[in-house]
DNA sequence: TACAACATTAGAGTATAGTCTATACTTGAT
DNA sequence: ATCAAGTATAGACTATACTCTAATGTTGTA
C-alpha cells in the first residue's frame, strides 16, 4: 500500500509517518520495476510497527526506545543476546514506571484526602 | 532559604528552580523588612513540592498539569468540588497509563518469546 | 577593601517530537 | 487533455521542557 492508506489505516498523518520513516522506525521499499515514479510501499508489518509505536509513545519510550525495541524484534541488527537483554531493560523499566505510578496514585489520593478533610 | 540552598535540598539545578518559578509551579517570597537585595526566599513545602514535580514528571504528567495538581492541593484557585474532581482525573489518567503500561509489558515479553524461540 | 560565591533578569540556545509549507512530479477519473 | 488528489524532498516552524549566557548587583569572609 502507499502512503495515504497506511495513513488511514493507522490514524498517523503522512507527516508523520515520514518522520518515523526519517527517524528509521519504518521503512517503505520502492517497486524497481516501476520507473515512472518513486513512491514508497508498505506493508503489513508496517501498519504493526506504527501501532507499536504509538502504544510505546504513550508508556513514555522515546522515538530513540522505540526504534531499538523494533530492531530488537523486528531486524537483525543485534545478536540474539543482545536483542534479550535490550527486551529485558524495557521491561525493567517497564516495572520501574508501575511503581512509580502506584506510588503517585497513592500520594494523589492522600490529597484528595485532604480535599475531603479541609486539610489544605 | 535561598535558591542555592533549595537546589542542594531538592538535586533541581537553580536554573529549573527558577523556570519552575516562571512556570507557575512554584513561588518564593522577598523579604520586605530587607531593602539591599531582592532575593527571593523558599520554605519546606517549597521544598516538597519540587520533590512532587519530579515525581510527577516521571510518570508523565506535563508541568502544565503538575500546575493543575499543585493549584489543588496547595492553593485556593479551585473550588472544593473542582479540586475533587481534577485530582479524580488524574487518577483515572493514572489507571490507564497502568493498563497501558501492563498492556505493553506483554507485548515486550511476547516480543522475547520470539526472540528465544527464533520466529523473528 | 578585595573578591569569590551567590542573586536577579532577560533572552538565547538545545533536544525531542512532531507539524507544516513550498516545490515539483505522478496518477487516475472525466 | 485537464485537473484534483496523491507523492517525494527539503527545509521552516512550533511546543515543551529545559539549559545556558550575559550583564549586573549583593554578601560574607580573609
Amino acid at each position: 500500500m502507499l502512503i495515504n492508506e497506511l495513513s488511514k489505516m493507522t490514524g498517523i498523518s503522512v507527516h508523520t509517518i515520514r518522520f518515523y520513516e526519517k527517524s528509521g522506525l519504518i521503512e517503505g521499499r520502492r517497486d524497481e520495476t516501476v520507473k515512472s515514479n518513486n513512491y514508497f510501499h508498505y506493508d503489513e508489518e508496517t501498519a504493526e510497527k506504527l501501532e507499536f509505536i504509538t502504544d510505546a509513545k504513550s508508556v513514555g519510550f522515546t522515538i530513540r526506545e522505540i526504534g531499538q525495541i523494533i530492531d530488537a524484534w523486528y531486524n537483525n541488527k543485534f545478536s540474539k543476546q543482545e536483542k534479550l537483554e535490550l527486551l529485558e531493560q524495557k521491561l525493567i523499566s517497564l516495572d520501574q514506571k508501575l511503581k512509580e505510578i502506584k506510588a503517585m496514585k497513592k500520594q494523589i489520593s492522600q490529597f484528595k484526602e485532604d480535599v475531603l478533610n479541609e486539610r489544605c
